[in-house]
DNA sequence: CAGCATACTAACCGAACGTTCAGCTTCGCT
DNA sequence: AGCGAAGCTGAACGTTCGGTTAGTATGCTG
């Protein structure tokens, strides 16, 4: 177990691998434990052996993704959006994050959580030294940045055909995304205050 | 045939309703034709007498609910955001057009591209007109834009867990978010243009 | 070399699935 | 009243699923 890393082509990490490219590209019901097994080469039961239960390999691949996710850093480096989207260049952990948030495993629960708690000491501290606006509602704030930071990932497949994404690369696309997200969340949308103080309106109207 | 919206209560209608129900809540793939005909009081059987098959059967799901979020107006209503936000207050309807974006129907995806165009269209619109700031790249903008909008659907789950919602009725919740949205919309989060020089910087690096 | 744990497979199991089908009601029409 | 279509059901079909079992190969340890 110990040197487990440098033997990374054994046949339970080639299951785990084949599984997390097939739960994140099909979702973890429509993928059979024969499926798996015959992408990573090896038969079904091989994989009831290693993991004892589809349940045990899919805990098995959210562990996994959460400990390649925290990097070195610990939880720290889930804060940091450069870092973060650099390990999320590879395509296969990305479509099994988006589906782990969406079946609701707890670990991804757990790894929203933390993503949450993270931005929002980052805002936090960006407010007090001046590089971010104040709010009303820092946790919503926080909530909402994570989930507009996980939106293009999770809706990477629409997000992709509307943008006209062809190459297998798709750097460019990241990047023209990136740029404008960065750019919204610098000078807005909306160039008064129309829309906010409406809202503010019906906020007041039903207390 | 043509009298079947006055009849909305037919073993059809109560079939299809139940099936985004389930299909919302657990995902097409964990649900059984047998759940949907039991929750519906029917048998299995006539599930598929009506629908063909259980693909029919979401097919026709998708159809209505893209028939229900259009509303009056037609594709114009996807874009008022008020509108499409009170038309999803059914949280059955939030659930299953959330799954359906991600398990990729081509419903759902040409509902996205509508969604798109139409805000594409109102942005720029807006532009034109002032209240909308400019921007090198409208048509990401305007993809970002939608996927921001659907963010907090997709992840419901883990937003209303961190916010602590707990109530049945959840409309505060909803508020705060869409609130804190346009807050961010309008002011942004980042104070200053660091963030989003160093973004163009690392943009000129690499043309 | 013997002993034994680990890695691995082929064959199989009961359960649940989507689907089919023959037949039973129930209605609208003439 | 009579008849055909539509609504609807119970019992089965073949398939595929996750999981079990019995057994073989392999390689380490004494």
């Amino acid at each position: 177990m110990l040197f487990m890393r440098s033997a990374d082509l054994t046949a339970r990490a080639r299951i785990r691998d084949a599984a997390i490219d097939l739960f994140g590209r099909e979702g973890v019901n429509r993928v059979s434990v024969r499926a798996i097994a015959a992408q990573a080469g090896v038969s079904p039961a091989l994989v009831l052996h290693h993991f004892d239960s589809k349940e045990g390999l899919r805990k098995a691949c959210d562990a996994h993704l959460v400990e390649v996710l925290r990097g070195d850093g610990g939880a720290a480096d889930l804060g940091d959006t450069a870092k973060l989207a650099a390990t999320l260049d590879a395509p296969e952990l990305r479509r099994y994050l988006a589906r782990a948030f969406l079946d609701g495993s707890p670990e991804a629960s757990t790894l929203f959580d933390e993503m949450v708690e993270v931005s929002e000491g980052w805002l936090g501290r960006g407010t007090a030294e001046g590089w971010v606006h104040h709010t009303e509602d820092p946790h919503t704030r926080a909530a909402l940045y994570v989930s507009w930071l996980l939106a293009p990932l999770l809706l990477h497949e629409h997000v992709s055909r509307v943008l006209g994404v062809t190459d297998p690369a798709e750097t460019n696309a990241a990047l023209r995304i990136s740029r404008t997200a960065v750019e919204i969340l610098t000078k807005g949308v909306f160039a008064d205050e129309t829309v906010l103080s409406a809202m503010d309106n019906v906020r007041k109207g039903r207390p």
